[in-house]
DNA sequence: GCCACTTAGTGTGAAAAGTCAACTAAGTTA
DNA sequence: TAACTTAGTTGACTTTTCACACTAAGTGGC
């Protein structure tokens, strides 16, 4: 690994960066918080904070800190995306941000301004909104990362509340891939990967066929299809 | 993102260590290193080295220079795996490391024990032998991302040399995935993806019907199938 | 009360893809 | 020149996929 008999050396600043993403009405949303310090003071940014080494277990830790700080939100789908490291990403010096993408209810948030920001709010997924740092770049990845997981995936289940119908499962879908599906592939498809149950006895009713409800038989565990939607 | 207010803290540890896969015959490779100095001194342990904020432009700058010194490969298939971060996983501290999984050529090797380690070993990716720190979960979780991709993109053709014939390339898939494929559908998902050529009139001799060779046709870039093969 | 409307959920037939195995091709070796 | 080995193709049969139409079950308008 490494050889301690090096000189000591200038660590790097360690930072944990969360894409927040949300569904509202049909859209993809996505949470950006207003930087209150220099660098890019005022300027809109990924959640996030340094690692905190005495209150930190781990990095999944740091990154539910800094998620609960923001929203509140507990029990999120959480994943890690990737890092992202270098000497000119963070014009106080060599950085490296290990980013996290999170999926959660948009109801289910309060937010909260946290510390170093002034200001939290959703976007659209698609917003062109500047961003501080590489963070366009960053959020490009976690959509790239959620948009190719979706046709195979049930990740896309935890932008639901608990109980959900299929009509609104595969709405979800469709909003993430940009396009229609066959209704009928579609409910077989999420019939074989056999990752939601129904609850029996309850409906959701409208002014239409009243519509079964199901919820995840794992949740906060995501299962792959083996083939793409 | 932070706040600069905040006073010093203690910055983690920050690495970067390497999973190199290499096919050798028809089994799968994966480097390993003895470390020279404590924690775990005799272990073997992956290939890694400190992030070296005045050496290294960004993370995978950083990776490419540890793979250079281990192997004296400058060109391989690199790609991001996972960062592995925690207050436990390093006696010394809080630690935080990058993985990069790296797919090279065996016979381009010119192993170099490098700083910090005595000795630099192919394994079978499979091996059982004991490794520092948490190696043995990055190993597995580089296993399971090969595996897991394997099967629906182009990565292993990276194991091969430049030249190779359909029959090489199918046993790479083979020996990775554990099972074996049906030629035709084989070659039709290969000619589908269409990520080989031909080099025209070059033939692989041996002591029957010689066979044509391919090349990569965007080398280092990988396709993904939109079926698992 | 009945019909139009909407969304839920199922069925069906044609087309595509996968499976399995045999067949031809083209070289080397004895 | 015949046996052997691996390359590469073909075809019949089965399974899956896809597009689309159909039935189901509620509400609301009149």
């Amino acid at each position: 690994m490494e050889n301690p008999d090096e000189p000591e050396f200038p660590r790097p600043i360690a930072s944990v960066d969360l894409v927040i993403f949300a569904q509202s009405d049909r859209r993809l949303d996505v949470l950006l918080a207003r930087r209150a310090n220099p660098p890019f003071v005022g300027d809109w940014a990924l959640p996030g904070g340094f690692v905190h080494a005495d209150v930190d277990a781990d990095l999944e830790a740091a990154a539910r800190r800094v998620l609960s700080d923001k929203t509140g939100v507990e029990t999120p789908y959480l994943e890690q995306l990737a890092s992202f490291g270098g000497a000119t990403r963070d014009p106080r010096g060599w950085s490296l941000s290990v980013v996290y993408m999170a999926l959660i209810l948009a109801d289910r948030v309060t937010l909260r301004s946290g510390a170093g920001t002034t200001e939290a709010q959703w976007f659209q997924a698609d917003t062109k909104v500047s961003l501080a740092f590489d963070h366009r770049d960053i959020l490009g990845a976690a959509l790239d990362r959620l948009r190719s997981k979706v046709g195979y995936s049930t990740l896309p289940a935890h932008l639901l509340p608990e109980a959900f119908t299929l009509g609104e499962l595969q709405a979800v879908y469709e909003g993430i891939l940009g396009r229609a599906l066959e209704k009928s592939a579609f409910r077989k498809r999420i019939a074989e990967a056999d990752f939601v149950e129904p609850i029996t006895g309850e409906m959701r009713r409208a002014s239409n066929r009243p519509a079964q409800l199901y919820r995840l038989k794992r949740a906060r565990h995501t299962t792959l299809f083996d083939r793409a939607l």
